[in-house]
DNA sequence: TTGTAAGCGTTATCAA
DNA sequence: TTGATAACGCTTACAA
């Protein structure tokens, strides 16, 4: 009753969805065998110039393109995708990340699956599995707080490599690349100290890794120009909000005994910090982690530490991209070196 | 000779590669057939709740995954992919573009193929052939000048809908979600003329489709003022970046008759206008057009023209949902509305 | 309720 | 140089 293997069907089954071309259209335009089309698309084994140059013809005409889907299905090729999970792309940080990412991915062929998983574990683990399910070929994860030991199943057993940015993730084992926050933060503070400043408060968002650092180099920094720190100007947020930061500068700055200096941590706490300098008509020297647009045109330029974030993007996908061509060694943990950038709000001085 | 089909072949073909567990493993585990764990995890047809059980363990022993590639690759299927394709993410617009897009794309169980062809044609045309391989559902393209012909042939024989975001692309019938750029232009000029302005240069990219609407929006306001333009007074830089446009800006301001206020067309230009004006110490009333953060923090505040950024990707997600359920209506133009926000630089008056 | 078989578009293997 | 065939992991008919 099956006609389809004696007699020679030109023609597509009735039922057909998939609309688009297949080396079977080509080849039977061509007058060739399918696995000729295989061989010109590509440029593997031998065909005569003659024979390619007709499946070209017969590509271009149909307009023809390899389904890369199909192709990953093959045992021994990889999907010629990475994925990319992040936070809020709104954040000028995880932008510029991403773009170097994506140039570096597809420079080198690849696609780049982006998702973002805003701070909440269990988004971020849904994502992952998405990726995995559409088979990426390797992960740049920022990773959240919380057990991110399921990703060490990922890494190892399924040879799906993982590069972590920015942080590196507890319980999973991978490479990290990381900028050099405990220098950061010593170099803020011991810049504020440089000013003649010594009752110098810190903020900092949630416990992630890099607010841990960037408090260790303020400790540092303090320590060694034998100031004593005092518990009341280290203040850890909840969120990390701008709204947040304001409202604890405000605290801040109008307590009994208030700071003459700040080091924000990170960018949005930065934004804080001057918002409620603006609405107390008040001036306290600044040092912020993290650069951002027009920090040079404000009232006060804003002095900063820094590093270069498309750098750490760039050399995250790099590095993804030698673990997916097989490099083995064992984890690398990159770090960026970080520099102050003084502008104006670092050097104001005390009274 | 093949004895595939009489013995059963209960473990792996020593040569494989992809090491991720598949169907047929669990199968294996669990004692049933491959296409009764096929039901199970895609909850269709019938399986007695037992047999369920016991294939649920084995997906969980093995941490089984489905392949979504191999899954795609079925007649009737798609993806559940789109691919997003637009400018450099460091430009802000571009950033809550892909971010509200990808949040609505991936509530709605869809991955997004993230790519940027930076201003270049042919970037992007190779950009839409990786895509168009990978065989996205969908396309969401923030297009370059240059014809963009070729995307009918997607759009319409192959059946992957496309919305364009910000501006129609020239030779290409689909979707276009647009804000409103002439009544922006028209909103930002009348409220200079209604400060007491008559002398409004204006600062354009080069001739894209956003900057000619916002020029038209220009005339119109001055024309139903009874201002008769100065062509002097409208410039049109090469390539918009913010470097030209201070440049430009420090000419205007100290040639022989110059504005008493300037409106520039994008964010970008609107950073160069600020710049030179804090360069040549002078201030000239400013309105821009795109809002951008820290613009109230800026000594003075700067009046700009906006849109809603997120709900611009967001409503393109939407439509191309939609278009990939089925909606097969003709092309839809949606145009969302632009608000005026005075904060001080448009309303300084004239001497 | 469960299973067999065919096929999605591609590439590797082997034979002609 | 070219081609027939099997297989990648999955789902949809159809059969038991």
């Amino acid at each position: 009753m099956e006609g389809w293997s004696s007699t020679h069907v030109s023609s597509r089954p009735p039922h057909r969805q998939n609309t688009r071309p297949t080396m079977r259209d080509v080849a039977e335009r061509a007058g060739v065998a399918l696995v000729t089309v295989s061989r010109v698309v590509n440029g593997v084994g031998t065909v005569r110039e003659e024979t390619a140059e007709r499946v070209m013809a017969a590509i271009n005409a149909i307009g023809y393109q390899r389904n890369e889907l199909a192709r990953s299905l093959r045992p021994g090729q990889n999907s010629m995708t990475i994925g990319l999970l992040l936070g809020d792309l709104t954040n000028p940080f995880y932008a510029s990340l991403a773009k170097a990412a994506v140039e570096v991915a597809n420079r080198a062929g690849y696609a780049v699956l982006l998702s973002t998983a805003d701070e909440d574990p269990e988004v971020e683990r849904r994502a992952v599995g998405e990726l995995i399910g559409r088979r990426v070929a390797g992960l740049i994860i920022v990773p959240d707080q919380g057990d991110h030991a399921f990703l060490n199943e990922i890494n190892g057993h399924d040879h799906v490599p993982i590069v972590f940015v920015d942080r590196p993730a507890t319980g999973a084992e991978a490479d990290v690349v990381l900028v050099d926050n405990e220098d950061g933060g010593r170099k803020a503070t011991q810049h504020l100290i440089d000013q003649g400043h010594r009752r110098i408060a810190i903020l900092g968002a949630p416990s992630y890794y890099s607010t841990g650092r960037r408090l260790r180099g303020y400790r540092k920094a303090l320590r060694r120009s034998g100031i004593t720190p005092d518990s009341n100007l280290v203040v850890t947020l909840r969120r990390g909000t701008t709204e947040e930061a304001s409202a604890a500068t405000h605290t801040l700055l109008t307590s009994a005994d208030p700071p003459t200096a700040v080091f924000s941590t990170t960018g949005f706490l930065t934004e804080g910090v001057l918002r409620a300098c603006r609405q107390l008509q008040t001036s306290v020297a600044i040092v912020g982690f993290d650069d951002f647009k027009l920090a040079d045109m404000l009232p006060t330029p804003v002095t900063v530490v820094t590093s270069d974030t498309e750098e750490l993007g760039r050399h995250a996908a790099r590095l993804l991209l030698d673990r997916i061509d097989g490099d083995d060694a064992p984890s690398r943990r990159t770090v960026l070196p970080v520099q102050l950038i003084a502008r104006g709000t670092g050097e104001i001085g005390t009274q």
